[in-house]
DNA sequence: TATAACTAGATGTCTATACCAGTTATCTTA
DNA sequence: TAAGATAACTGGTATAGACATCTAGTTATA
């Protein structure tokens, strides 16, 4: 029902009842034509036009010149960053996404870990090790490091809970970008056992360096996902 | 300079006349009113108020009620953010990147490629086959399909040029966004010679589906890499 | 029978006009 | 001088009608 006389726009009052509409139909269906709509409510086809036009904005509809005008295929939406998250991702899988700390631990920084975080050897650097799980079972091991001297007082329960939020509120320190890179490769004996899997049976190795404003690295992260049941997304913005 | 009498509709010439406008202006900066480029070019109101809607919607202009039209303020989007190409990615470590086509051709889609792009089965879709080189050593396989009746007209030179600027700029078509899934795995043996490598070694596997802005999939890409000599890199900005 | 022409109906473009509703500066008045 | 009214802008909403162009059927023709 459309009020002429309200303080509420008839392409406004439109677009709640086209939206109505549509709550009924099924994606590719046809709505009314212009001209329907216009006869029907007793008003112009440009402000018929006016409401479907901003639907059609919203991704609810799609015009299709010479045909009509459909309800538009379900639209997908895409993460604020770019990456999904490892429980993000879980979850929308119908999986219960579980992580377990397997160890936490300040550490001696050896000439590997030096070199990829940038600092000299011997600073000391927080070690974290993380097990994934998704319904109970393995999905991937990750190992952070943290150079102590810029990530000061870490503690299990801040790792737990929201590492970039601590480093940001609690820290005052700004954290500028990522980079994260992708390989595939062959499960090595050591990692195993703990992810369930053969030695030789594939596996995803992802690196992330995270760094501040000022430049320097904060986080150095490996991690080793199941090849077999772990698949990596990145939806893109154009 | 804006004629009347063009195929070309004249809020699309006043979109471009308004987008010259702007370059010269900086963020913030008021445009003519509404009623100032109607009575320049002789046009109607209306008319002025659908370019420049458009323009809102692309995020070029901000309308202030009872203020003016403003020049919007530096736009977040930034083109398929994050991912750095093919070629890039192999520059930036000093190798030379080649493609290849190996092939072009239009095929009648089969049940998967169907159901992948949303299709229906035995629409006709391009398939373009390339093979991606690093110093003349393969490194990837690309399959890429499109569907015929959305990416009309489309020659393997455009293929091997820019695709995405024969979409928007020849087939007037807008990008949305795209998803991309990574995943390990081993190659199979019908994978091996193109590569030049073993049954078993590891793999990356990788899917895109770009959407255009009605939602429809107008591509879809599976990539096969080699595990041992690509690695596949992620720039997040904050 | 195949093809071309027509037709009905859909969205697309455009006009000219009217009035509504915020914003701002100026002018009037107490 | 300070407060309020007013005028002159801005974009927002809405109308009625015209013609263009695309799509899909139907009809007429070669």
């Amino acid at each position: 029902m459309i009020i002429k006389d309200s303080h509420i726009p008839i392409y406004f009052q439109l677009e709640m009842e086209i939206k109505e509409i549509v709550k009924g139909l099924n994606p590719g269906d046809p709505i009314s034509s212009e001209r329907e709509f216009s006869e029907k409510y007793d008003i112009s086809r440009m402000t018929v036009r006016q409401a479907i036009n901003n639907l059609v904005n919203e991704g609810i509809l799609v015009r299709k010149r010479g045909k009509g005008t459909f309800v538009a295929e379900q639209k997908v939406e895409q993460p604020l960053s770019g990456l999904t998250s490892f429980s993000e991702d879980m979850r929308s899988r119908g999986l219960k996404p579980l992580t377990k700390i397997l160890s936490f631990q300040q550490i001696s920084s050896d000439k590997n870990i030096a070199a990829k975080l940038k600092i000299t050897e011997g600073v000391p650097v927080y070690e974290v090790s993380r097990l994934r799980l998704a319904d109970e079972s393995p999905m991937a091991l990750e190992i952070s490091y943290l150079p102590a001297n810029i990530i000061t007082d870490l503690t299990e329960n801040t790792v737990h809970a929201s590492l970039y939020e601590y480093i940001e509120n609690e820290l005052n320190l700004k954290i500028s970008h990522a980079t994260q890179t992708l390989e595939s490769s062959l499960a090595q004996k050591s990692e195993c056992s703990i992810l369930q899997i053969e030695e030789g049976d594939p596996v995803l190795l992802i690196e992330r360096f995270s760094y501040l404003q000022n430049g320097e690295a904060f986080e150095y992260v490996k991690s080793i996902y199941r090849g077999d049941r772990y698949k990596f997304v990145i939806d893109m913005k154009r």
